[in-house]
DNA sequence: CCGACTTTGTGCACACGTTCACAAGCGGTA
DNA sequence: TACCGCTTGTGAACGTGTGCACAAAGTCGG
């Protein structure tokens, strides 16, 4: 049933295709692209998107990365884990890059969003146009508060918590949005879950205990914030105690 | 620990390898805590910061790292960065813990938060609780319209970001966050610069370019969701390839 | 004071990710 | 066709981060 759909064919380049790729190598070779090279795909996605926009037709591996903000090396790294569709002497093509990485990234398939917890963040991700326009359109939302239920935001109306499960089956949710307060996140989370949803984005600050075939990713405002405070106290430690022989600041003995 | 063995018995170990590093360099490193134990240095504090406010004051590497999502070694690991507070036997004293890892991510000191763009999300941040309960007083907003200037927003006016310079010195702002369309985000990021904040936290889906000595973490909502989606894909090309496995890629299930 | 038990801190090996550097391949030119 | 300059793709070196496994260091009961 997983229809495997994606560009009817390799053949949308010139002739040249000497190993005529299966789609069995397609397929190993997404299970072995590193992590972090998904997320810098996704950014070249975007910056190819725009380029295409501005009729941009050709792109090297050194114009990218700057656009992107990596080093070329990794950036042709980073194609190179999806398959060899540059040319060499001359460089990427705009278009067939786009759809490569595309179908890589499984957006092929459009992937159903569902957002739970209507408050502040709720709306914002709601009227996110972000999102539809790039292949996630928000599908269903979700409350505890019964006056929301019925109430369009963003052009949805609210459904209340409890109908998660036969919301969630009837609009194929793929992708669970928690913007709910911390206390109730765990509780949404597992109700996703049994609702058949495997991939969940969490803005709650919360650590989210889930089954192993469930991904989870989190986005964690606090934390972001802690990391550049980090940053903002090393630099201050640096300029404050470069000459400070043996002691950093704050009074960790740093040479024995 | 901060090093300060000078035991004898190596033990079994092979010959040192010489890595000829100058004290300076040394000096540095101990200083440096790997990006991601920052990270999640951030996070166990939240945990603890939980913890203690139920009464706990004792807790092992082991309860800690279940409660951070981790396992016990990195979490130690990354203990040990910070310096040794355990106690072999019994664990870490929560409040211990908390302080200290409030003084190195530089939380002693309040930070104050610019959001630059008031829409939907602008609005969800100026009024998200998590800022100022953890240190991150929301000293000012900024909008381009001058229809929302003077407007207050969370209990505080939007100023015009014409005047962003002279109000962000006068705050003493250390943190910008980027809410705007991402048109305006490198437009807004050079005006945050050169205002003098070195950190920025950018919701706009466009990369920053900025000085060296420019702090910038992102948070791109699009590529949170597409590394979803691939791993949806991911998922269903092993479902997938379990079938094809001997099998043609047409789809035919052929069981054994 | 001792021995049993618990938990930390860390050396080591391994895996992952990044960067370098260069051969291979392509288009353009004579 | 033969050459030249340019850009890709990648093997290999390197650096960073992770996880194991265990000695060191503490508590506690007797």
């Amino acid at each position: 049933m997983v229809d495997r759909r994606g560009d009817g064919d390799e053949g949308v380049t010139t002739t040249s295709k000497p190993p005529a790729e299966s789609p069995v190598d397609v397929r190993e070779r997404a299970r072995a692209i590193p992590e972090a090279a998904v997320a810098r795909l996704a950014v070249y996605l975007r910056v190819l998107s725009g380029m295409a926009e501005q009729g941009v037709t050709t792109i090297s591996s050194e114009e990218l990365a700057g656009a992107a903000g990596v080093n070329s090396a990794k950036l042709r790294k980073d194609l190179s884990y999806i398959g060899s569709y540059g040319t060499r002497g001359v460089g990427y093509d705009v278009e067939v890059l786009v759809s490569h990485i595309e179908r890589i990234l499984g957006l092929t398939r459009k992937h159903s969003v569902a957002v739970v917890g209507i408050g502040n963040l709720g709306h914002a991700l709601a009227n996110y146009g972000g999102f539809p326009s790039r292949g996630f359109p928000v599908a269903a939302l979700f409350d505890i508060d019964p006056d929301l239920t019925g109430v369009p935001v963003g052009g949805i109306p609210v459904d209340h918590i409890d109908d998660i499960t036969t919301v969630c089956a009837e609009r194929e949710v793929s992708i669970g949005v928690i913007a709910t307060p911390p206390q109730a996140a765990q509780a949404v989370c597992d109700r996703l879950v049994s609702a058949g949803v495997q991939c969940i984005l969490n803005f709650a600050p919360v650590v989210l205990q889930v089954p192993d075939y469930v991904e989870v990713r989190k986005v964690d405002l606090a934390v972001e914030m802690q990391i550049l405070s980090f940053h903002v106290a090393r630099r201050a430690d640096e300029a404050a105690g470069d000459v400070v022989n043996g002691v950093g600041v704050d009074g960790v003995v740093i040479r024995p």
